[in-house]
DNA sequence: GAAAATCTTTGACCCAGATCAAATGCGCGA
DNA sequence: TCGCGCATTTGATCTGGGTCAAAGATTTTC
């Protein structure tokens, strides 16, 4: 799915407010050069708030390094997370004034922002960068309905796998590892933010990752180095058919 | 939300394949009168199913009548409603070949469509559609993830209460029935079609609507026709603190 | 480098919702 | 009107994952 002209070009190009997992491919636009003039960086440490549910959202941007989750909360303290921004991923609405969730910075993070106003006049006047914005939104709306799927249907252990299905194939697609047979990549989450995202309790998924290890599934370095021995075994423990065509 | 004005529009123009829960301002546009030229019409009968998951789809549409759902599948049987289309929702995926999921006629349906190939092509000449068409797909974006959370987090009577808050609304914006105080509305679904929406069993689903009868949140005349007397209370039962502004 | 704070694992027990099973009710065609 | 097919309700029992509690690990702080 990727090559090499690929990702030659989305290293070089970490900043594109319109890159999204694989690569924007109109990124010589003369438009989007202008965006240069609208852009900034912003930090944020390990457990910062970036934006809380319902606050008014002034920029659009995308993240360039480190994790962060979005959350809803129910008010007496329930929290399920809807969804995880790697480096790459899009962040804002355009067109919306405010947050609809919380997003909660899990790791140090780096995002390249662009003040809302300027970026959504130049998207009026660029249409491939709506058409681009369509697609990754697409792209979102099929991680979260097949995320539905794991939420109401999946067992604990199926949840755990999905889990690190996702995100094993996000490690693989940006670092290029090629994902044959074994793999290795990092567990960015404490088993918390995993027991939000699975819908489960912490203890659960603890136990749950105690079980894949015994049953060398997996085994863990540390606590966020996991190495898959064999990724196949892995989707079939998710209840997953599908090998998001990294194994075709 | 909803004024005379648009509701008098939206319903002058049930076909407007970019009409959405509310109404497409530009319907005016000289482009869209040559949608005219490549629309038609399609039918289906309840339980049919109009697009089997993978296949290739080279239509886009909006339901005019009737009720489908969104549905994912495992191999061993278990599934999970992802979405639910009313008249008006938007079928479809522009610039994207295969459907993700099986569409699944839950009444009988009338279908506005239009070929892919002439609608995208003009969606590229058309900007404010392609934005239109953005719009529409974040808020399907929110739709799901809020139900993530439904899924995720909430108990078999607040997930029945959610379902019901949400089929009221969407037929109180629909009919522009007041909301205030006691709500009566159509339940088309099937107990099983609730189950596979909320990741529970029908029996579950059944219990529990008992138990929402039984104190008195709602009753039902017949197996469809609910009555709500006090939509607040129900509400509460959803543990929702929002009201969506229909009670503002 | 010891103490504190924070994660993680593991154990014991419990309960919401699943499963299995048996009525009951309802619509519909002959 | 009867009887067949199907959706729904209700009951009895089981179990996966939650809850509460207590040790380990690991990281941070001073």
């Amino acid at each position: 799915m990727l090559n090499e002209k690929t990702v030659s070009h989305s290293v070089e190009c970490d900043d594109c407010p319109i890159r999204h997992r694989a690569v924007c491919a109109r990124c010589e636009s003369d438009e989007l050069e202008r965006l240069e003039e609208i852009k900034y960086y912003r930090s944020f440490e390990a457990g910062q708030t970036v934006i809380w549910s319902g606050d008014r959202m002034d920029f659009v941007g995308s993240v360039v390094s480190g994790i962060a989750t979005l959350t809803q909360t129910m008010e007496d303290g329930r929290t399920q997370m809807v969804g995880l921004l790697l480096p790459s991923d899009f962040v804002g609405r355009p067109g919306r004034d405010g947050s609809a969730y919380d997003v909660v910075a899990t790791t140090d993070l780096v995002m390249c922002c662009f003040r809302k106003k300027p970026f959504e006049a130049m998207m009026a006047r660029t249409p491939h960068i709506a058409h681009r914005l369509l697609e990754m939104t697409l792209d979102e709306l099929d991680a979260a309905r097949e995320w539905m799927l794991v939420l109401g249907r999946k067992t604990a252990r199926e949840k755990i796998a999905s889990l690190l299905t996702i995100i094993a194939r996000r490690d693989a697609s940006l670092n290029l590892r090629s994902s044959k047979g074994s793999m290795v990549f990092d567990l960015p989450l404490t088993r918390e933010a995993m027991a939000d995202y699975l819908g489960l309790t912490l203890e659960t998924v603890s136990r749950q990752i105690s079980a894949l290890k015994r049953d060398g599934v997996i085994s863990l370095q540390g606590k966020r180095h996991v190495t898959v021995p064999d990724f196949s075994r892995l989707l079939e423990e998710a209840g997953d058919d599908s090998d998001g065509g990294l194994l075709a």
